[in-house]
DNA sequence: AAAACATATGAACATCTGTTCATATGTTAG
DNA sequence: CTAACATATGAACAGATGTTCATATGTTTT
């Protein structure tokens, strides 16, 4: 089961074995490229990164930023877990409130590059 | 139906409306926030980022990224076309062939700080 | 034109995901 | 201790998503 996979999708015309074997060595580990993913999957929900950008001000409480986002508190502390799992936002308590923050500095980067992207694809109308 | 939101979600205790009022105004479009999150979307897939890991080295075709991930050439089909609308990929044709490479370098730093993030908070077992 | 091959795509299915609702936990005030 | 409040969490439901299978499109070769 090693290395007939090849051959199994098309024929020997299309595939070029030299750029398969320059390439695969060089490819993360498998475990890697999933947390990699599963990383991403957290930015990708709006109202997560609608509490990550809330969170860019200053720090915050659970109901204020539901407050903010017009969301339920459930809701809100449910994605929050999420983001708190993934190591994007750190909580301190503070009596009865839990006051939220960004926990790093590559979530600014992230989404930075994330809106760079958006902006520079949608603002090209000419080659 | 404007602003007793406050009010819904806790007392007025909780919420501190002169943050609420600060942040609120410096929060992007919603229309933007949703692309945001569906471009993050496309990033958070394994299949996905291993195709766009695979095309960090050369540019590739359909038939070679199927081989090299040992997955069916119709899923890697169905992955390019969303990679492409998001505008991650490009793809250019050569007889029968289609040669699909990085759109742009946004991509690198994206995943680039992504890792950061992911070698950065697994290798922390102290304060 | 027909065969062969690389790629694309629609429909169907199983899985995953986000919100809601009800309720539990934890903290402070009385 | 009890009431009041902020937050957390489990179960359930609806909607989104990725793969598979069958088939269509597009290109080259004969």
């Amino acid at each position: 089961m090693a290395n007939r996979k090849y051959a199994e999708v098309c024929e020997e015309v299309c595939t070029h074995p030299e750029i398969l074997d320059r390439v695969k060595p060089d490819m993360p580990d498998e475990e890697r490229l999933y947390d990699l993913a599963e990383l991403f999957k957290v930015f990708g929900d709006t109202t997560r990164i609608r509490i990550l950008y809330v969170l860019f001000e200053s720090e915050m409480c659970v109901c204020d930023i539901a407050a903010l986002l017009n969301m339920t508190q459930s809701a809100i502390s449910h994605q929050l877990r999420i983001l708190k799992q993934a190591r994007l936002v750190r909580s301190r308590r503070d009596g009865k409130t839990v006051f939220y923050a960004l926990d790093d500095d590559h979530v600014r980067t992230v989404i930075g590059q994330g809106m760079e992207h958006i902006e520079e694809k949608h603002g090209r109308k000419k080659s």
